[in-house]
DNA sequence: TTGAAAGCGCTAACAA
DNA sequence: TTGTTAGCGCTTTCAA
């Protein structure tokens, strides 16, 4: 009140200020029922005549009431709040398109529920279990994990915690949870049998960390396609990177030096082709012609490679919509079956797609 | 109580299955003082007693104790959620590295308190009207404002509803909100003050949306730079893109088919420098020799720009951090003076900063 | 400095 | 089909 004369002068400010929102209570009484009618036509209960729910429908409309999600949450012992939570260590990772993209599918999956998403963010250890403290009390009823370095230990600690739980990607330690992701083996193969199909023999690799499902995956698709192509295919045909377009670039100056005639590269990133592209141009080799270059492409950076880039592409969106749903269903699941380890763990693999592009 | 002889068979599990969080109650009991006291020392009170706090905290720790966030809501009256409201037109818009940034600066700054962070993203009008009711019900005690395009309706009906909000940019109808913002006019002469003491005369502007501050503040920028530099710039030396990197390459040819004798080029946005990048080169212009180009990066995007661009960087993280500063702010003046409109809206106005870059 | 008691708005038995 | 009633876990007067 720092306003005029303080008090008398502004009474209805004041009212509209703190006028609290409507109750189930106001609806029951504009409405002419009890609270537990209001109740019912508001959660959808079958056991409602139709005059009472008009009825109760009017006053709602009225009042414009929208049910308070603390008290129905804390009768209920649901949240109607799932977590997405991400692990990340470097800076630049956050920063990719692949994060707004999946977040993008994952509301999208969201808006016709009414479930909330609360964000996570994990960078340390003490916010690591505080988060594991949170997520463990019931303060959320399931929890989205993009685990961007290989954490299983997280994943883990979630799921023994009775939380539902769904990840993008896949543990490597083996144990099963709910997961969803793409086929990066299954994209590899096609973009290396591509290389091999036009011709291509000297195919080298620029892998990611081999501490990711999709870092793993990604290699091991180029392996068995080059065997499967009767390719020789040595260790050191492989440079590692990190997924960044500075790690691709110093992996295609080391597989420059040591296979001066290389004549293709598959890239298990967008980034590091990127970065693959520019060393290359650097060194004075020809892309295509000289050198073919397929890169995985889980964001929409390819557009920015000149020349343009053939790539794999992931539909990160629809994974984050897949995600969503089978968290969903585990979510039923628990409520219906109560108790126990539920279902065997599912492992959704959407199918990824090979793009060609055309050197303008 | 399901539980007793429902389920002899395995009762371990359905135990760690059902087991409920440990309450006050229980935190209580084991401190041996009443539920009154272990709630002022989880918050902070300063009326109790040494041997009590002590007391308190072991038990809190023994029993893995976290508040109910629902039940405390209910009294307090707060949720301890603030809510992050994007409106988003085009599909390109939101996998813009633009949102990343700047919800990791939001995320970056809540992390020191409790506060949950819930997205929320508006598509069409029902679901900007339940959005609206939504925050207008009190389910979240204050609102972040990301609106790509001008929406000024919906920042004045959160504001109307009494709910504290900060924006990002500039309410375009003059109506005074809390705001934070980059310097976007200071950016754009910085821009052309650049290209002006470089030596350049010709000097087209590929301008952003002009229903957006961002965009209007830009260009501003530039018309008033130019003036002050003496330059003529007539309106058909300006082109307007949408943000995107099509919509730059679009803007640069027809600035190139009315004006080919241009020598340089500022971009209100690095996704339409890029653009424009694309546009010269195709036309056989090269860059920066012949054609200077700045572009305005409000991304990371800017590496992958070849050649090098030279660009006005936008701190989008902090502004994401100062959103929250400011909003965290307001919800202690509302909390504290209860009622009335409060201060003056401040409109928080970040620095930019010119980075030149050497074509390598 | 502490405890007893009331009640936030809602749902879910249980009765009627 | 409806209403009555008893809490969910917490904060907050008010007394002691």
């Amino acid at each position: 009140m720092t306003a005029e004369h303080a008090a008398p002068d502004a009474p209805a400010a004041a009212a509209q200020q703190q006028r609290r929102a409507p109750t189930l209570e106001a609806v029951a009484e504009l409405a002419g029922v009890s609270r537990a009618t209001v109740s019912r036509v508001v959660n959808d209960s079958e056991r409602v005549s139709p005059e009472a729910r008009d009825a109760v429908n009017a006053a709602i409309a009225e009042l414009g009431y929208v049910p308070t999600r603390a008290a129905r949450s804390l009768v209920t012992r649901r949240t109607d709040t799932i977590a997405l939570i991400m692990h990340e260590r470097s800076d630049t990772v956050f920063a990719d398109p692949f994060f707004a993209s999946m977040l993008r599918g994952v509301n999208h999956a969201l808006t016709s529920t009414d479930l909330q998403l609360v964000l996570i963010q994990i960078q340390g250890d003490p916010q690591r279990d505080r988060a594991l403290r949170y997520v463990g009390n019931g303060h959320v009823d399931g929890v989205l994990l993009i685990s961007l370095h290989g954490d299983d230990a997280l994943a883990t600690s979630v799921s023994k915690a009775g939380v539902p739980l769904v990840m993008a990607g896949r543990l490597l330690t083996g144990d099963r949870v709910d997961s969803v992701d793409a086929d990066n083996v299954g994209g590899a193969r096609l973009a290396v049998r591509y290389l091999v199909t036009a011709g291509r023999r000297r195919i080298a690799t620029i892998a990611g960390p081999q501490d990711m499902s999709v870092g793993v995956d990604r290699l091991r698709g180029y392996t068995e396609e080059m065997q499967a192509a009767g390719l020789p295919g040595s260790a050191d045909w492989i440079a590692t990177g990190d997924f960044t377009e500075a790690g691709g670039r110093a992996a295609m100056e080391r597989l420059l030096t040591e296979h001066p005639t290389l004549d293709a590269v598959f890239a298990a990133s967008d980034l590091m082709a990127l970065g693959a592209l520019q060393a290359l141009r650097a060194a004075g080799r020809r892309i295509p012609t000289d050198v073919a270059v397929v890169g995985f492409d889980d964001t929409a950076l390819a557009p920015y490679a000149d020349p343009p880039l053939t790539t794999i592409r992931q539909p990160v969106e629809r994974l984050g919509e897949e995600m969503v749903h089978l968290l969903l269903r585990r979510i039923n699941d628990s409520a219906g079956a109560g108790s126990g380890a539920g279902a065997d763990p599912s492992a959704v693999v959407l199918p990824t797609e090979l793009v060609i592009r055309s050197s303008a």
